[in-house]
Order: C-alpha cells, then sequence, then structure tokens
DNA sequence: TATCTTTATATGTATGACATAATACAAAAA
DNA sequence: TTTTTGTATTATGTCATACATATAAAGATA
C-alpha cells in the first residue's frame, strides 16, 4: 500500500478547545485589559451557541490558569496571571520528572552565577547587614554541631534572590526551594562531605566579603566555586 | 462599639476546592505516580459524596496544568506537567503586566550571563559550526542591510540556549521570545542604535570565537559587554 | 492470522432546576 | 443626616438526568 503522505490530518479539536479559542479571540478583538469585566456565562452560551457547561468549562480553564476571577453576582474580571503560581501547582502534585529536576537544579546555578551584577548594582547597607546577620549565626552554629545544615544554605542564598530586587526572580526561587532540598537529600554522600569544607571552597563569608569590596567578575568566580561541588555533578551528568 | 479582634474568618472555600484537595490526598496516599490510572468521575462522584459537576470541575483544574489526562472510555491517566506550557498559556492572553515582562528581561539577561561553564562544558564542534554559518548569516546580510535584525538575534541567542542541553532551559526561552521581543519593540531609539556597534561592544562573531578558544570567565566578561545596553536599561531602572 | 464489525463504556455536551453569595437599594434606627 | 439592618436581585456555583461521541476490547469474518 502506498504510503500515505502530505496530508494534513483534520483539527480534532473538542467543543471547549474551539470555545477557548474563540474567548481568546474575543479578548483580543476587544483590546480587554487587566481589570475589565467580561460577559456573563449565559450571554457567552447565547451568543455562541453553546450550553452554559462548555461555556463554563473554557472560562474554568481561564480561572486555572489565572486569567480571570469570578464572583458571585459580580461576574468576571480578567486578571494578571500569576505565572509562578501556576508552576507552583504543577509541582504540588510531586509529578516531575527526574530529568526536569535535573534541568531546574541546573537552572539555579546558572542564575546565581548570572545574578553578580545586579546583586552590586542593587545591593543596599541594609542588605549587606542582614546578610552578615545570616552568616554570622551560621558559623556560631557550625562551631558547636560541625554539621551542615540546608537551613542556613537557604536563608544565605534566599537573601541573595532577594537583593536582587527581582520580584519574579525571587518568587521563582521560593517555589523551587523544595526541588533544591530534593536533589539536595539525592546527593551522594561524599558531595556532602567535602561541600563547603572551609578552606577548600569559597564560604558564604568569602562571598559576602566580595560583595562588601569586590567586583562582579570575582563575586562570579567565587560562586562558581562555592557551588562547585554541584556544578561538577550535574555538569559530567549522562544528559 | 467594642473593636472586633482576634477573630479568625471561617475559611470559605468552595466544593471544588475541597474536592482538589481531596484529590491531591487521594494520590498523595496512593502513592500514584505518572502513568497511573485513576478512578472514573462517577465512581470519585459516589466516593466523596457531590455531584458529578463538581468532580468534573475539580478534574477539569488539573487536567488543565497538565496533571492529568482523559480519554473517552479509557479513563484518566496523571501525566507530567508541562510547567513551561503552563507558562506559555498564561503568556498568550497577554495579561502579564509591564513589571512582570521587565522582570521577565532581566532574567534572560541573567540566564546569559550565567550560562557560560555549561556551554563550555557541553558544546559540540556541530554547535560550533552552526554558530559559524549564522554568523556569517548575519555579517552578509549587515553589509547590504545595516539594519539590526531580531531574526540574527533569535537564531544566535536560541542557539546558545540549545547547546546548554538543557531541555527546561531552552524551552523556557522558546516562550520567552514574545516577551523579548516585545521589550526589543519597547526599547528608546538610542538604545537600539549603540547596540551591537561593531567594535565598540562585543559582536557574535567575537563571542563565537572566545567559545572556540576562550574561557568561560572571558565569555561572561564578553556577554556582559554584549549584553550591556540592555544590562544598563534595566540596571538603573527605577524598580 | 489478520482485518473488519460490533458492543460496552467513560468522557463530552446539553438542559433545566435550584442553592448561594454579593450587590444595590430600601427601610429602620441612631 | 448617618449608620445599620433587612430584602430583592442577579450571576455564579451545584445538582440531576439524559444523550452524544469516541474508542478499547471483544467478537465476527475473511
Amino acid at each position: 500500500m502506498k504510503k500515505l503522505r502530505n496530508i494534513t490530518p483534520l483539527e480534532n479539536l473538542s467543543l471547549v478547545d474551539k470555545v477557548e479559542n474563540r474567548l481568546k479571540e474575543y479578548f483580543r478583538e476587544n483590546n480587554l485589559k487587566i481589570g475589565d469585566s467580561i460577559p456573563k456565562e449565559l450571554e457567552f452560551a447565547e451568543a455562541l451557541g453553546v450550553s452554559r457547561t462548555v461555556i463554563r468549562e473554557a472560562l474554568l480553564r481561564l480561572r486555572t490558569i489565572g486569567v480571570i476571577e469570578s464572583k458571585k453576582r459580580k461576574g468576571m474580571v480578567l486578571t494578571q496571571p500569576d505565572i509562578i503560581q501556576n508552576f507552583e501547582k504543577a509541582i504540588e502534585y510531586n509529578l516531575l520528572g527526574e530529568q526536569t529536576l535535573t534541568d531546574i537544579f541546573e537552572l539555579r546555578l546558572i542564575l546565581e552565577m548570572g545574578m553578580a551584577d545586579l546583586l552590586f548594582a542593587r545591593m543596599t547597607k541594609e542588605d549587606i547587614e542582614d546578610l552578615d546577620t545570616i552568616v554570622a549565626e551560621q558559623e556560631k552554629e557550625e562551631v558547636n554541631t560541625s554539621i551542615f545544615s540546608l537551613e542556613h544554605e537557604i536563608a544565605f542564598h534566599g537573601k541573595l534572590y532577594e537583593m536582587s530586587n527581582n520580584t519574579t526572580l525571587q518568587r521563582f526561587q521560593d517555589l523551587l526551594l523544595p526541588v533544591f532540598s530534593y536533589v539536595h537529600d539525592n546527593m551522594s554522600p561524599e558531595a556532602k562531605n567535602f561541600k563547603y569544607s572551609k578552606g577548600t571552597f569559597v564560604t558564604h563569608r568569602d562571598l559576602l566579603n566580595i560583595l562588601k569590596t569586590g567586583t562582579p567578575e570575582r563575586f562570579r568566580e567565587a560562586m562558581r566555586n562555592h557551588l562547585e561541588p554541584h556544578l561538577e555533578k550535574v555538569l559530567h551528568m549522562a544528559k
């Protein structure tokens, strides 16, 4: 039998899919902005000639991704979708694959190495003081317990993100924390041991000092060393 | 009248909200993984004592964020949510605020500066050849038209993301392209003019050469220069 | 064995009814 | 007048039922 080629399959969209597309068109055509209210379900249903059920399903999708909000009696209004929140929802279900998790962890490394210029441009005296406190706290505890604590790790690096003054980036990191701890927990014991061994590698204190008196370039290099155990693991991983 | 204090409002979750939470619990308790199939709508409805409508709405939310897929007659199975796709959907509606767009653009700069180590560790001979072609193409056209083309910009930087070999990162950039062009279009003419003015700033060719014979540090520094006009604009923006 | 046809079934769509919460407005109280 | 309280209205939220549709799986046909 001759192979069938060059024939595009006819689109197989469900009614809800079509309605969703029409809604998107509608928003575009009418140039609707955040805060604008949209017609009620029954009006849409009538105008498009479908049941309220279908309209509701389409609208519900929009509600789920945060494009609209609805209130009883008041109706529906367009809202600014919270891109991070969608992310979050997906993660809550613990269904991200190994590869995605690794990718995301890698993303963290990239972010922290790339953040240098932003940090130097935006850091304030208060930021430095905060970091000082965080590092001092860590050093005090480590003398006693000599146990690596994920908490301090998060406190220090979290503060860096905060200093970036980029809300999206910051929330991104908030939400990725569980991923970080996941990867952290699943790291080989060896990697854990030689991590942050003072002297060999750059410590939080070192990073802080560079922030105080150094340059973005030096900071990047230092951060690279600081993250080296992670980097090594990730870089040489079979992809 | 005495002021009312210390009374927490009682939770006001819709039925669908509650059902959604119960479903999440259910997945957790039964330790369900990607690929596992779940009971049908009617069974859930009966088990939870609510109408099929409510169950469907809750399930639809999950379907929207990509946690489940459903097929007629077959039922529903857990799927790996595509975090990028969710992002994408939100963006399609053109409802992201100015601030978010700026944040995201900033994110791009951070990513490209932070990517250096990854690139050097993972680039192949073919990658370099591809880049060579892209740059040559650009140079040829620029001689004729001397017009800056977003296309070449995207081709070159897109290739870099591709070379990172990080699928998530790559798709992230794919989806952010519209944001990039948006910010690009809205840039002040001055910024556009002194951008990539050969000689003054680092060109794509320069970056490529560093990739061939240089080091990650040099590449980072070069990329910093290359992106300087963008960086300046963003760094000194009132936040 | 391979291919076609039928059948059972879970999701998809339609309809109509009622519940609920939020608004606007009227009425009452201060 | 101002503030509080009640009431009607209305758009979304929930329910029940029926039917449409696609398709996996079983059965029939070659």
